[in-house]
DNA sequence: TAGCGTGTAGAAAGCGCTTGCTATCGCTGG
DNA sequence: CCAGCGATAGCAAGCGCTTTCTACACGCTA
């Protein structure tokens, strides 16, 4: 059978109270005893039953962080972050204090997002971290709110990394970090414009989520300052990877032939936008000027190097995992907004033509 | 404070037993009876206490998926496959069935691997999948050897996708998927060396990984049985990434002046070695053919189309998710192999010079 | 010398659930 | 007409730990 807790204390000859307190260290135990029963520990190979701790402590150390793609690197990374963050606390933990830290992937839809939420309430976590954009549906929102209102009262830390604060029941939440999505998107715009820009197309991501909306808000805001009014024909929809990127542009070509700039919701998108062009005979940026959002770590070694807006997300998925810990008070209000950081470099420039 | 199962055994008018097997839907219960007790959970909004129901009935629901990067598409696709599998049985489960399929990211660190190992053998979890290549360092995988038998032995399912049979300690893995990386090396080199190359530079993965050594031994083997002797000064190592491409191909290029073709490890590996080789003012695939590995999304979209070996990393990781689901037989003796495919696309072709 | 704080260890009562066994009830067949 | 049986429901004993409260030595002080 496993070994218990019980097993051990027989060994080294205390009750299984002083195992269980030599184990959690936080209560006196003197240094003779302690040894004797981690010799006891170390001979019998015994390892905690987490469960059962759990339940009789009514902590667990589970922590639940929701990602809608896990194939992507920007919830890669953030999630990695996390992860070191949580996971990297001890490293000789014998029995306590070590967090489990874990990913899960909803894939984008809204149910298995709630299913998550269920499975990781039922674990009775001790924090939950939600990533990324939101969708935007009413009747979602509202489910994902009073989830996380469940999970709250119950002592489950909620904390959100780059996604925006959720209204009204905010007060689940510990604390939001939002990227600045819109500002991203108007600086990009406003770079662009600068450079002598006019026609300039938009790739944007699904329709329904927060992120697309605030990128293509900033961006459209910045051009309706410079006075170029919204023209629906020049801004996609799609999905965050590299073919709607390469699709939407042979799209956006075909239509505005006096195209100076592409725009695309996020880099692994621009990637596909990069092709697309190139696929023309085009130049990029002598004839098109393109650009990304979120520099990822392939776009400065993309050729050429792609101008995009830095968000750091590996910075901010640590950030959220130490607020997870509890390791760190929460930001002023609640909210932390984190900003993006134009970085301009080979893929944009005057238009040539 | 929190409801429990004796609330909702109270309000249905049943005893705390009745409630229980209603949920776990493994015992005989009266339509009507269940109905009541349905209802009032509803009522309730009760949620069932997972770690207690460990407890009690010596199970977990927990799957952990162990990645080396997860920010690498490579692992993200297996991961999300596996997790499909695992959780999407059922829709309903109201309380019973729901896995919680949950990825930890090891970051390639051994000391983290086992870190994970032992979180989740505390939590008693129901399976372990292990993805992609292991370290070689004997000490190690002695060490994960020994892991992986006692969570063998406690129950949890131990599968591994991706990864090459243990040596000895098999035993304790219930099913190993691993990807025939020898093969998919020399298929890669015989592609070349039918086109007509003879000096062909290989960037490879890092050095103490059996998924490198296994695809450059491929490559290697295929170069010998055409009568071309292995040249160190073709082979370099370095990081699954695309900076190691970039850096590698424009180091071979250096050193060989006479180099058709560049393979890499690995798709985004290939990307930068793509990048390396445009800089340089070189055409591809008429001045310098460039293959890859894995064939990740983006490769198919890549100017030019990229050459490489196409590995099944959605079935893979799927089949792995159902079989430490237990959901399917394992493969005769335990073991399959899991084949590349040879994608001949645009980014190879005969040297032109 | 009696009285007491201090430092450690143990006893035992759960934590919230599962499940083997027992009890009840309405029928059916000999 | 009653033993016997199938279908349900309840009882109660844990699952392996944590933690409160209590117990026991000491070594002091008054």
């Amino acid at each position: 059978m496993t070994t218990t807790l019980a097993d051990v204390a027989a060994r080294a000859r205390v009750s299984p109270a002083t195992v269980s307190r030599v184990l959690n260290g936080n209560y006196p135990v003197a240094a003779s005893t302690r040894e004797r029963v981690l010799r006891a520990v170390d001979e019998l190979d015994y390892v905690l039953n987490a469960t059962a701790s759990s339940l009789a402590a009514a902590t667990s150390d589970l922590v639940g962080i929701l990602v809608n793609d896990i194939a992507d690197p920007f919830f890669g990374i953030m999630a990695g972050a996390a992860q070191s963050a949580i996971g990297g606390q001890e490293g000789t933990g014998r029995g306590g204090g070590e967090k489990l830290a874990v990913v899960c992937n909803t894939g984008g839809s809204p149910e298995r997002e709630l299913t998550y939420l269920t499975l990781l309430q039922r674990q009775r976590a001790a924090a939950v971290v939600l990533t990324g954009g939101a969708v935007e549906d009413p009747e979602h929102v509202a489910a994902v709110s009073a989830k996380l209102a469940k999970l709250s009262d119950a002592g489950t830390r909620v904390v959100l990394c780059g996604r925006p604060p959720m209204e009204g029941g905010g007060s689940a939440v510990l604390a939001t970090l939002s990227f600045d999505n819109r500002g991203g998107g108007r600086q990009l715009a406003q770079h662009l414009l600068e450079l002598g820009h006019r026609r300039i197309g938009y790739v944007a991501g699904p329709e329904e989520r927060t992120t697309t909306r605030h990128r293509l808000e900033g961006h459209l805001k910045a051009l309706d300052a410079a006075g170029i009014k919204d023209d629906p024909r020049l801004v996609l929809h799609g999905p965050y990877d590299r073919r709607s990127g390469y699709e939407a542009t042979r799209e956006l070509l075909d239509r505005e032939p006096g195209l100076t700039a592409v725009v695309a919701a996020n880099d692994t998108v621009a990637l596909g936008a990069c092709a697309a062009v190139r696929e023309r005979g085009l130049r990029i940026p002598e004839d098109i000027s393109v650009a990304g959002f979120d520099d990822l770590p392939f776009s400065v070694d993309a050729v050429p190097a792609l101008t995009t807006v830095r968000l750091p997300l590996y910075e901010a998925g640590a950030w959220a995992g130490r607020l997870a810990m509890g390791a760190e008070a929460p930001p002023e209000g609640g909210v932390a907004v984190v900003r993006g950081e134009l970085m301009a470099r080979a893929s944009t420039a005057a238009p040539g033509r």
